[in-house]
RNA sequence: GUGGGUUUAGCUCAGUUGGUUAGAGCGCCGCUCUGUGGAAGCGGAGGCCGGGGGUUCAAGUCCCCUAAUCCACCCCA
């Protein structure tokens, strides 16, 4: 092969190819997506996409100048002769608050319930669950600081979950406060370490100038001794009254409506734009990190967007991530079915007939035909093979006749039916 | 950006201390089998041994570079 696909990406296969893993079937997507759309779209949440590429701006903004999304992981899209400083969309909710602003969609009730799914694109090194190209499900819901809002937003991201037939998942929830309250517990920490800087990894080093929450769930075991020494507080201790208690209600509800979670003094929101709640849905199957998804309260994306304020929450999951999930629970999702009818005709003189026959089936059924004469053992194995349900051979006696024997594959059983009742047998058939 | 493993047919893999026409199983196509499938037998197609360079009389095999892939770090879905 001359041409490989691009690294880091993945070509969605048809059921039945050669290594074939559930997180390239492509009927394995589909059903994620038909899922998230039954539970979302059954809870008020309304579909809608945004472009695949956006203004550089918009993702700096959003995202945050200083998260490695923005330093190191965006692609730049360069190929507009008329107008350049686009990017490929790292993530989705930048895109779902700038639509939702620019198309005046504060003139819908609040709050409103969103959805989409799609692909995104970072530029990182490929591991296990980790894709240059990979795609999520999305939920957003603009215009409420309601903390009911959060909490449904968490339920539902378990729910679907759920509906896929995943079991060993696990909620991790935290909050990281009002920026102040942030601000305050970034303080505290950068003056408790700051004196023990040569006792700290050369990565922690790092984020205590970037990012020092970060260095609280370092996999280093020096940070981690330090951090036992230092007894830090979590953040949890630095919650102002508001975000105190509106973290309080959260739970309040997950409780009274039976969600499980782990309180997650670590839990830290990579994208800058995040405020109060923030979770992630963890599993063991996913690699190194182990997280599905997260989300998070975006209360100040709007106005740091331009625009006026409106609260926000919303997650996302990455599809390849529960399929890889999915797959090492060992659950199989439906694939698609095969064929209810495949018709063979005996005689070049027939094709013709069996392709109309088909044609008009098609109607109430999946019907396919064979394009070239076939012996009956062929067909029936041609047949077996497409995994049909039922297959009919036409001869020259049954094209007289004009009927069908219509043989079921796994009982052997044949039953002779007139064309002009095919559409009804197959209807019955199809139902049972 | 960094570190380690891997790369031979569509798939899973053999291939000896370098030795001349690179193999198997499965899959695919055909036949045995001109009105009834799942089996068996026989035959066929399909490889620049990831790519490039080097050593050698001779490289799938040894050396260097490069790419892809898998896993991990940073970080994230």
């Amino acid at each position: 092969m001359a041409i490989d696909r691009p690294k880091g990406t993945k070509d969605h296969l048809p059921d039945g190819s050669p290594k074939l893993s559930l997180d390239v079937q492509a009927s394995a997507f589909a059903h994620v997506q038909e899922t998230a759309r039954r539970v979302l779209e059954r809870a008020g949440a309304q579909f809608m996409a945004t472009p695949l590429f956006e203004e550089a701006e918009l993702v700096k903004r959003g995202v945050g100048g200083s998260t490695d999304i923005v330093r190191k992981e965006m692609f730049t899209v360069y190929y507009f002769g008329d107008h350049g400083g686009f990017i490929l969309r790292p993530e989705g909710t930048a895109g779902m608050v700038r639509a939702y602003l620019q198309n005046g969609l504060k003139q819908l009730p609040a709050p409103l319930k969103l959805w989409t799914h799609g692909p995104m694109f970072r530029a990182e090194n490929v591991q296990k669950g980790r894709l240059r190209q990979f795609h999520q499900v999305d939920y957003e819901v603009l215009g409420s600081t309601d903390a009911l809002v959060d909490a449904e937003a968490i339920a539902l991201m378990v729910d679907v979950v759920r509906a896929l037939g995943l079991s060993g998942v696990r909620v991790k929830l935290g909050s990281i406060g009002d920026p102040a309250d942030r601000d305050n517990y970034n303080e505290y920490l950068r003056g408790l370490f700051t004196p023990h800087l040569e006792h700290l990894s050369d990565d922690s080093k790092d984020r205590l100038t970037r990012n020092p929450m970060r260095i609280l769930d370092s996999k280093s075991a020096e940070d981690q001794d330090l951090i036992r020494e230092l007894a830090v507080r979590p953040m949890l201790d630095f919650l102002g009254a508001e975000a105190s208690a509106h973290f309080a209600e959260v739970q309040a509800y997950l409780g009274a409506w039976g969600v499980e979670y782990d309180l997650d003094p670590s839990i830290v929101r990579g994208l800058d734009y995040y405020r109060r709640t923030a979770w992630e849905l963890h599993h063991e199957g996913v690699g190194a990190k182990s997280a599905l998804g997260g989300g998070g309260r975006y209360d100040g994306l709007s106005a740091q967007l331009g625009g006026p304020e409106v609260p926000g929450i919303g997650w996302a999951f990455g599809i390849e991530r529960l399929l890889l999930a999915l797959e090492a629970e060992g659950v199989s999702l439906p694939g698609t079915p095969g064929p209810l009818l495949y018709l063979a005709a005996m005689d070049a003189e027939n094709v013709g007939l069996a392709a109309q026959i088909a044609r008009s089936a098609r109607a109430v059924a999946r019907v396919e035909f064979a394009y070239k004469a076939q012996k009956p053992g062929n067909a029936f194995k041609d047949a077996e093979r497409r995994r049909a349900r039922y297959a009919a051979v036409i001869g020259t006696d049954e094209a007289l006749r004009r009927v069908l024997n219509l043989k079921n594959l796994v009982s052997g059983e044949q039953r002779e039916v007139a064309l002009d009742d095919l559409n009804t047998v197959l209807t019955e058939l199809e139902n049972n």
